[in-house]
DNA sequence: AATATCTAGTTTGCATGCAAAATAAATATA
DNA sequence: TATATTTATTTTGCATGCAAACTAGATATT
């Protein structure tokens, strides 16, 4: 039988790996725009929608919880979004974007395509193929 | 064209939400052998081969070189581990099991069984293909 | 041989990820 | 209605990941 113990059979070391490999490459990109990969998560979902429940937010990032809410107290701080109380229920908090947080979704353009370059290695066909998988296994695994 | 900042379109996000999800699945796991998953990488790496260089604890894991320089040495105080310096060259040290290291390997042996659970969404075949689009891919971003 | 350079490890400061505890507000239940 | 439970968010303590600065030993260059 196979080594189920061997380093290199392990999938899960191949996540681990490249997932901080990718974090590392995005480095440098988001510098221009003074972000870190969570912070420039979140700005993705609230350029996609804005005015969202910080529980929202959340589920849509899978960003933890915690770091979230320190997060969002600097991307507050820098001008790039507020955080309201929610009207209907006084325990939520929804996150508004800025005229500033808006306005650097333009300068963000760029970064999907910089980043296109480091998965090169793969064709679109394989992308796309990844992508399926990625998705079949997350749909278990997310469910906690 | 589709949007590249929608979320739900970033490949670096699955990865980021997978690489997560499993570290967190490995938790409850390796508290049975009071161990977090990069000090369970470090000690999959020196079952498989013992008295390694740091240097080459590092390269094989891909763990920070930082967070490798303090586990050490809690590994080291728990007993599972010596640090000696190289005879041929006085900056490299290498690292050795204790008894108790090696015998941890026993312990250790259910662990990827029961991880394969939280992969039951692929099949075999699914799996096999996966492991060589990350390893396609990890080949050109590890080049850093 | 003397100096410059490279290499192996460590340390430091900052930003998470994670779990558990703590708050506060909304719901459900008795 | 009073109490128990659930839910949204924050706070706290610990372990990394990452970059940059630092130390010490090994190599290379002049």
């Amino acid at each position: 039988m196979t080594d189920l113990l061997k380093l290199d059979n392990q999938l899960c070391h191949r996540f681990y790996t490249i997932s901080n490999a990718l974090t590392r490459a995005y480095r440098p990109l988001l510098q221009a725009l003074d972000l870190t990969y969570p912070q420039y998560l979140t700005l993705l979902a609230l350029w996609e929608r804005d005015q969202v429940s910080i529980h929202n937010l959340l589920r849509k990032t899978r960003i933890d919880g915690g770091a979230m809410s320190l997060m969002l107290k600097k991307l507050s701080a820098k001008g790039l979004l507020e955080i309201h109380r929610a009207d209907n229920d006084q325990r939520s908090r929804v996150v508004v974007l800025t005229a500033a947080g808006r306005a650097l979704k333009n300068k963000a353009e760029s970064v999907p395509e910089a980043m296109l370059c480091h998965l090169s290695a793969l064709s679109a066909t394989e992308l796309q193929q990844l992508r399926g998988l990625l998705d079949k296994l997350a749909t278990t695994l997310n469910h906690d």
